[in-house]
DNA sequence: ATGGCCAATATGATTGGA
């Protein structure tokens, strides 16, 4: 069973490497932010004919996640729980069957939260008390869990290139690594630290600057699991070629495989 | 030289990203 989560930048700019990616790369599930339109926009065709099945949580021009998965996706649900006022599309979950069990899944793409402080910073740091909130209540469940996304937070100095460039952006802030380690705290692990603690791992570099030639990146888009799916954790990666590949995002992907 | 981009929006600057 293999996991992916990527920040597509626009799926409508990202459908021919993303195409060509599912094929060479073969995830079971992927978890996509940033997907820029509306649910019906969603290019479904070229993606079913891989086989994937299809939920999309879209908004106009902005945000927007989507889960793909090769098993059936059921007990969809777009939104993350905890404040009725908030339009912003950022959070889908889903249980998916697989032949051996099932296992819950979520989409995440976090604000950015910049400029901080400020009212866009707060929310940033509200959101991130309700998913705290709710992965609270899902970890009592005791299920096999993958959240997994954009969460536009760096924990620690090794996943950033020049810590001292960053130490008042939204995604490096104190509180913002505070509220991160709450959620590793509950019990909650990060795949890619669980299987290795070398420094340079990125998953992010701006199209500015010529950051990915200099490997100027961060290390923002993660998948955090619950105990039952740590337990299944065989292999890790980060598709850093796709940054240097044709109509790249400022992301790449992330994968895991589970024994399940 | 301490820069340099990209995407969506009714196509012209603005907003947001990180």
């Amino acid at each position: 069973m293999r996991i992916a989560t990527w920040n597509v930048n626009s799926i409508k700019q990202r459908v021919e490497p993303l195409v060509k990616w599912l094929g060479e790369r073969k995830p079971d599930i992927v978890c996509l932010q940033e997907i820029k339109c509306v649910d019906e926009a969603f290019p479904r065709e070229p993606i079913e004919a891989l086989g994937y099945n299809i939920a999309t949580h879209g908004q106009k021009a902005y945000n927007g996640v989507a889960l793909l998965s090769k098993f059936p996706l059921e007990e969809v649900s777009s939104g993350l729980p905890g404040d009725d006022l908030d339009e912003h599309a950022r959070f889908i979950e889903a249980i998916v069957s697989t032949g051996k069990g099932a296992l819950r899944v979520a989409s995440i793409y976090l604000p950015n939260g910049n400029p901080a402080p400020g009212d866009k910073y707060t929310y940033k740091l509200k959101w991130m008390e309700r998913l705290y909130q709710f992965a609270l209540e899902r970890l009592v469940l005791e299920e096999p869990m993958v959240l997994a996304g954009d969460y536009n937070a760096i924990p620690t100095p090794d996943d950033v290139h020049d810590p001292k460039l960053w130490v008042n952006d939204a995604l490096f802030l104190p509180d913002t690594r505070a509220k991160w380690r709450m959620l590793t705290s509950l019990g909650l692990t990060d795949a890619i630290r669980a299987t290795s603690d070398d420094p340079g791992l990125y998953t992010f570099w701006d199209y500015q600057a010529g950051a990915f030639q200099k490997n100027n990146g961060i290390r923002i888009d993660h998948l955090l699991l619950s105990p039952q799916a740590a337990d299944k954790l065989t292999a890790t990666g980060i598709d850093k070629q796709m940054r240097g590949g044709e109509k790249p995002s400022d992301h790449v992907p992330v994968w895991i495989d589970l024994d399940l």
